[in-house]
DNA sequence: TTGTCGGCCGATCGCCGACAA
DNA sequence: TTGTCGGCGATCGGCCGACAA
């Protein structure tokens, strides 16, 4: 997927993606702690070292086909020691060597992010379009219609085209997603607490990305967390 | 699952397993053939003959845990070409020692099949029991009550109990299952063309088992059908 | 005896504005 | 501006007898 899709996706508390040709420390303990599965392909002598200067040979952008949760593969060649300084393993803000991530169309990319209320996730119910949303991302209603409404069709990070019937209505009037919202939680699995991020190209087009919540407690509707609250003590 | 229930969802088109101790001949090329995986753990030696003299050294009776089909595993060890007689491989109806199978608890089952029509797959609707079946497999109803129902609690061959309500009624009258059934052609994935197998042992118990057709062109609605027809020409 | 159909009743889905935070 | 709720109309699941094969 592209970077900028990615960025949009990951959030701000994600760490920026390493850039091309960068020098950084690979872990091997670290890696093998903290990766789901075990790394493979790799010589026991590399485990036995502690630590690996390594340069960032590639940085590639993914979305998870099943959870369209986003995330990176980064290619590491090791170094030799002595043709490093220090101030190569900061961490990288700025291309050190040709401008990277194999991505030079970071053309601007708007987004807008919203959390899930319960409502929203809530299975036959709707979506409440944050009024930015509507303005920045979204093309504009005929408020002279009555109600002002719209079908959009918005792409997701694997190229499936969604369809949200989207209308302005109610006292005081807002924005909101009815028909084709419940069919999107549904298929994404979605539950109060994860994110979904609307974006627009230069282009006009439109993408949707999400966040799944990692905060554990989330995503549970007042009596199942009261319930755990009692298990729990 | 015990030998008994085997037989009953196997059919009487299938195959009478082998018998513990008998001795069969093994085709490895035929077996590569016709298997869905590629055999594995042989030696290439094994692949290099035509043809193995074998003694059946165990059969066991499964069902597998998605499709509920049953199949049978059986073991073979190679024997010396010279301890055998032409007589020996057989097809076996008795057992040529130890009257095998691992199963002496063959005691009756009663058992009726039925081919599952359109009516009886489509969601939502109800099972039409054949006569057979309720007169021989399940609990007398009360026929006094009007109308006569009961909830019959019938066992899978995975030890799961699915619960149909057993009801004789309209014009003229007859057996039919109403809630529950819809839910078990939904889990078990079944479609018309299938069969279901009710099944009562000596206790009384009863027990669900499953045939899936092997027809292709079977399962498929009247407009499927045609539309199909029209392609193929 | 049993396969298929139309009727119909109740449950659920999902769209709506009201209202308050 | 937007989260949650109750209302309610449309849709669908699923139970029923009629009727014919």
């Amino acid at each position: 997927i592209p970077a900028k899709f990615w960025r949009a996706c990951a959030g701000i508390s994600a760490q920026e993606p390493p850039v091309v040709n960068s020098r950084v420390y690979y872990f091997p303990q670290g890696h093998i702690d903290q990766a789901a599965s075990k790394p493979r392909n790799l010589s026991p002598l590399v485990y036995s070292k502690p630590v690996i200067p390594c340069r960032v040979s590639a940085v590639n952008f993914f979305a998870d086909p099943n959870t369209d949760e986003v995330f990176l593969k980064i290619l590491l060649h090791p170094v030799a020691v002595g043709s490093s300084t220090a101030q190569d393993f900061l961490p990288a803000t700025e291309g050190s060597g040709g401008n990277g991530n194999g991505n030079g169309n970071d053309e601007k990319v708007q987004s807008c992010a919203k959390i899930l209320t319960r409502t929203d996730a809530n299975l036959g119910g709707g979506f409440s379009v944050p009024r930015a949303c509507a303005d920045l991302i979204f093309p504009p209603l005929n408020f002279e219609d009555d109600p002002p409404v719209q079908t959009l069709r918005i792409t997701d990070l694997h190229g499936a085209v969604w369809e949200f019937r989207h209308i302005y209505r109610g006292t005081p009037k807002r924005h909101l997603f009815t028909s084709g919202w419940s069919k999107f939680v549904d298929s994404k699995m979605l539950i109060s607490g994860d994110s979904v991020i609307f974006m627009k190209d230069s282009d006009g087009r439109m993408f949707v990305g999400l966040r799944r919540n990692m905060s554990p407690d989330d995503g549970l509707s007042d009596g199942e967390s009261e319930w755990l609250d009692a298990i729990l003590g």
